[in-house]
DNA sequence: CCCGAACCGCGTAGGAGATACACCTTAGTG
DNA sequence: CACTAAGGTGTATCTCCTACGCGGTTCGGG
């Protein structure tokens, strides 16, 4: 079998050579200085030059561990996952409920994660722990392999949904000026562009004073919202079997 | 209030001036081209001058219609959103389940949106036109607007999430070459690379053949496993008031 | 009727960034 | 000890985005 060349480098089986001079790097240490100027200045900042300096080399010597910026993203997204929560003896839903938080706010505390990445299943050795952790608590719960795989999909996809509107909502982003500050400003927008004859349900629910914080709810009441649905949706599973 | 410039391109709010040459272009034009390239040979062939060489300007002129390549994209996400299902005197339930799979179909029609948008919280008249469509079918529930809104999001998020999976696994993505082919090599990949002591749920998972379509799971099955997963527990809230 | 302001389209140019390539240097190998 | 694979680098190229200013156009007001 024959592995793609990133998946190569994420696992280190890369193929070691004696020849020539030492290695002045290594891609962990390429990996770390990414990742300190993507926390500090953003992912727009994370240049091939950028990443370069900061390691003290110049930037073609970038290529002798990587094979293109893409593929350091790619890297990136997966070093930048820390251990997945401990299992202390909770049960499958504490267990799923905590492990899919810890996941949001690891995307919440590196907003660039939610930029890099993307469009690939995923084949690094931090995420696939993650994964593991999460078919694990689901095990003694009598569902096949195939579902325990397919909620644990469905419970990380949500967890990028909620980070992302939570993102999205707390700065405007950065995206395109966009310029919304939060979710009362964008009530307000909303409730300013809508024509309630031609928007009647989304018209209703902004008068109602959702978005303003009438009804008190916080970004973590939403992101609990969202999980119990399918923590409901995967319990009522595991009964009916 | 004051409208943010992409917004108010958005719905066509901006001032019309009466001094200077009539406009020879306006934005649904570019952003008609804009789409057309993406659609034939994906985002990455979008630029200023790639727009502007379509529909037959300098590429400074595109400028005088949008702000910048950023609010272009923001656009284009916006505009790229056909009319949301009709409401057939369908049942909450079926109604959204056919609103979720039409948006997540017209991710995979145009993986370019995976890409394109992100990070903002939707204020394009089509995109709220599809979220009012999913807030009336929820309208006689009896679950509070707060309510309503968040099951819309939710399924929204999952509509982004599967299609960013299925899409995946389809063509490797080009990603950084990541060249796995279909969930059948991934799996293989998977089965490569996993030690079984360090990954024990995931082995057996992989073990199990569900990757490779042991189970005769198909790309829709999955989009229903986990849809059904959120209709089941947002069913459950109504029937708990 | 005419003038100036506002606005259109465009050419130029600057600046950033990714990366192919050739070169010298280094260190195992035969 | 010569040979050769591999590391680090400088140079060069190519693609983009976009700031700026120019010349031509149209309309409103006097």
């Amino acid at each position: 079998m024959e592995l793609p060349p990133v998946v190569a480098r994420m696992w280190g089986r890369e193929p070691v050579s004696r020849r020539g001079p030492k290695p002045r790097l290594d891609v962990a240490t390429i990996l770390a200085a990414a990742m300190e100027i993507a926390d500090a200045e953003g992912l727009a900042a994370v240049s091939m030059g950028s990443v370069a300096s900061r390691v003290g080399v110049a930037t073609m010597a970038l290529y002798r561990y990587v094979g293109s910026k893409d593929e350091l993203l790619t890297l990136m997204a997966d070093a930048a996952a820390p251990d997945p929560p401990e299992r202390g003896g909770l049960a499958w839903r504490d267990y799923l409920a905590a492990w899919t938080r810890a996941n949001r706010d690891l995307l919440l505390r590196r907003p660039w994660l939610l930029l890099a990445d993307r469009l690939t299943p995923p084949l690094g050795p931090r995420r696939l722990l993650w994964l593991d952790r999460a078919l694990d608590a689901l095990s003694g719960t009598g569902l096949d392999e195939g579902q325990k795989l397919r909620a644990a999909t469905a419970l990380t996809g949500y967890a990028l949904s909620d980070a992302t509107l939570v993102h999205g909502m707390r700065a405007g982003a950065g995206r395109a000026g966009a310029g919304i500050a939060g979710a009362a400003e964008y009530g307000a927008v909303l409730g300013e562009l809508l024509d309630p004859h031609a928007y009647p349900a989304l018209s209703e629910t902004v008068g109602a004073g959702v978005f303003a914080g009438a009804e008190g709810w916080t970004d973590d009441d939403d992101f609990r919202f969202g999980l119990d649905l399918l923590l409901d949706g995967i319990e009522a599973l595991i009964e009916r079997r």
